[in-house]
DNA sequence: CTCTTAAGATACTGCTAGTAGCTTAAGAGG
DNA sequence: CCTCTTAAGCTACTAGCAGTATCTTAAGAG
């Protein structure tokens, strides 16, 4: 090797360290150019490494863009909101929702999600950590709601319970990447939701 | 030229009959691999043609795909369902809805849509001609409904009107590919559209 | 000190979108 | 029937990217 370059000269890491500064490199080339402009050479050359060294851990680009994803998220649990009426603590459900979904870990997390349809593997394993992540919120609400007598029996299923999450997403793979507005928020809780939960 | 294949000696194709010729090649090439797998080499040799010929028509691979797509769905407006009952009238809209998704043009929409996410343009292009097609049928279902007294005033809204079809495009965001089962269908039915639309 | 393992560098294959430039057939207008 | 314009057809090209192969060399274990 010639050392004629400016080249700091750093000690060539290994294991632990190297995977996660790949990651972290996956990381910041997913914020801020996305899945799709994503390339591999972007990634290595942002490490400090080269192509190959990311083949030996992960076997695709979509591997790696998956393990980034999971990375960059939030790690806490978060709190339920609790504003005292099943409308208020919906709609803060959903405001929450929205902004995850609008912010670029969602943006990130649809591509991701879209380029994946073909492979049911990996399908499952993004679906089931993220997708499903925020139904006891929703249940403990509903839950709490009930407790009040604001809503009955038949409001305490799944399927209920993430009517509003599932209609804000398909909102999401209709538009694309526009952030929902906040009157189709509240028209999916006041015409939906809340009237759903309440019946009886 | 050299004569020394054995190529039948054709006309040159121009103008319509040429047009037509390439979207007949694109649909097929579609409904074959898809539209991931598609390539301008692969419609052009199927067509007979070259790939500059049809970059002089469409300036992109999912332009000309779009376009393939439109050619490809059915003309005849379909008739609304009377089975006597919101319920049976849901069921079959659903069902209707759920074979169009998961059968070949619905894999392609959504392999259209989600590669078109960035370009707003021809997103709403898309969703505006398909995504919103059924609306009026299940306002139809509603209204007869409503004369029956079967439900009221406030589930005549496209919101509620959409409900179930909604819920139906976000399980195939979720779960990709394979077809929503019938059992999701009823649950989406009986747990949330006719509720819904039955409130006093 | 030595030996194994894996990091690093580089070059390569194969595929595809999209472009460029030339040749030649179609068909319109005289 | 002749000519001229237009566009079809052909071939070759660029550029970018996923993924692979090979060789050299540093890290770290024993």
């Amino acid at each position: 090797m010639s050392w004629d370059t400016l080249s700091i000269v750093t000690t060539r890491r290994r294991g632990a360290a190297l995977e996660e500064a790949i990651l972290q490199a996956a990381v910041e080339e997913l914020t801020e150019v996305g899945y799709r402009e994503l390339t591999m050479d972007g990634v290595a050359a942002r490490a400090g490494t080269a192509k190959n060294v990311i083949y030996r851990r992960w076997p695709s680009r979509a591997a790696l863009c998956i393990a980034a994803y999971r990375h960059m998220l939030p790690t806490g649990p978060d709190s339920t909101p609790d504003t005292g009426s099943l409308r208020g603590d919906a709609l803060a459900l959903l405001t929450r929702a929205n902004d995850r979904m609008s912010s670029p870990v969602g943006r990130i997390l649809r591509q991701l999600l879209a380029d994946i349809q073909s492979d049911p593997e990996r399908m499952r394993e993004l679906r089931d950590q993220v997708a499903r992540a925020g139904v006891s919120h929703w249940l403990t609400v509903l839950a709490r709601a009930a407790s009040r007598g604001e809503v009955g029996q038949q409001a305490l299923t799944p399927r209920v319970a993430t009517v509003a999450v599932d209609l804000l997403r398909n909102e999401y793979a209709l538009n694309g990447a526009t952030a929902v507005s906040t009157e189709v928020l509240t028209e999916i809780v006041d015409q939906v939701f809340v009237p759903l939960a309440s019946r009886d």
